[in-house]
DNA sequence: GTATATAGTATCAAAAATGATACCATTGGA
DNA sequence: TCCAATGGTATCATTTTTGATACTATATAC
C-alpha cells in the first residue's frame, strides 16, 4: 500500500482491518506482564546469568516469594532457564534464553522512548 | 568495553553497573501496563482516531467502565487526547498523541518478536 | 409516548496479584 | 553447639485491579 492516507498516524495499514496487523496483546501481556518480569528480563538479557539472591539484591523491593514466582513463570514461558548446582549452600543460576534475547529490540525501543520523553520534557 | 566477554548475552555493557543502562521499568509499567492499554494504544497508533464505542466494539471483552478508566489514565499520561463534540448523542474522539506515536518502534519490535516466536515454533 | 444511541459516573463485589511470615534442608565456620 | 548462607515452599492476609450493575442526560426516530 503506497498511497499516503492517514499521514498523521503510524503508516499505511488498512485502518478497517485492525486484526490483521495487530499482534495479540493479551497474550504478550500474559508473558511479560507482572510487576517484576520486565526488570528481571532486562537484567538477565543485558547483564547475563545471575544467581537467585543476586537478582534479589539487584531488584529493589522484590520479595523472595515474588522473585521465585516470577522466575517460575518466565521459565514456564521459555524466557529463562534455571540451572541448579549440587552444592551446599545451594547455587541456582538463571539465564535468559534465546527467546528472551530476541526481546532486545523491544527493550531498546522502550529505552529509547523513555529517554526521548525525558529529553522532550527537559529541552 | 570492546573485549568479547559474555558472547551469549546481549552486548558489551558493563554487567556490574546495571542501573546505568536500565530504564525504570516500574515507571514504564505504570504507564503502559494495565489490561487494556497496549491494545488501545495499538489501535489508536496504527489505526488512527476512534470514537469511544468504536473502541469498545473493537476490543473484545472490555467493559465500559474499564475502557473509560484506561483511556483516562492514558490521557493523564499524555498518550491519548480526547475531543468532545457538542452533539447529541455525544461524540467523543480519542487520538494518539505524538508521545504515543513514538511508541511505534516498541510495538513493531513486540510484533516482530511475536511473529518470530510463531515461526520458530512452527518451522 | 417510548425506545434508541452516545458517553459517561458511582457504587459495590469479585477476582487476581502481591506481600508477610513461618518453615525446611544442608554444611561450613566460630 | 549454634549460627549464617542459600534457595526455596506453604499458608494466609492484604492490596490492587477488574467487573457488574444501576443510573444520568438529551435529541432523534418511531
Amino acid at each position: 500500500m503506497d498511497t499516503q492516507v492517514m499521514a498523521e498516524t503510524a503508516d499505511q495499514k488498512d485502518p478497517d482491518k485492525v486484526e490483521e496487523w495487530l499482534c495479540p496483546m493479551p497474550d504478550i501481556a500474559q508473558i511479560i506482564g507482572g510487576k517484576w518480569k520486565l526488570i528481571i528480563l532486562q537484567i538477565l538479557i543485558f547483564g547475563g546469568t545471575r544467581r537467585f539472591n543476586e537478582l534479589r539484591r539487584m531488584i529493589d523491593g522484590v520479595t523472595q516469594t515474588m522473585l521465585t514466582n516470577q522466575l517460575r513463570a518466565l521459565e514456564r514461558d521459555g524466557l529463562v532457564s534455571r540451572k541448579v548446582y549440587a552444592e551446599v549452600p545451594p547455587r541456582v543460576e538463571y539465564t535468559a534464553t534465546q527467546r528472551a534475547l530476541d526481546l532486545q529490540e523491544m527493550f531498546q525501543a522502550m529505552h529509547d522512548w523513555w529517554v526521548k520523553g525525558e529529553q522532550d520534557s527537559a529541552g
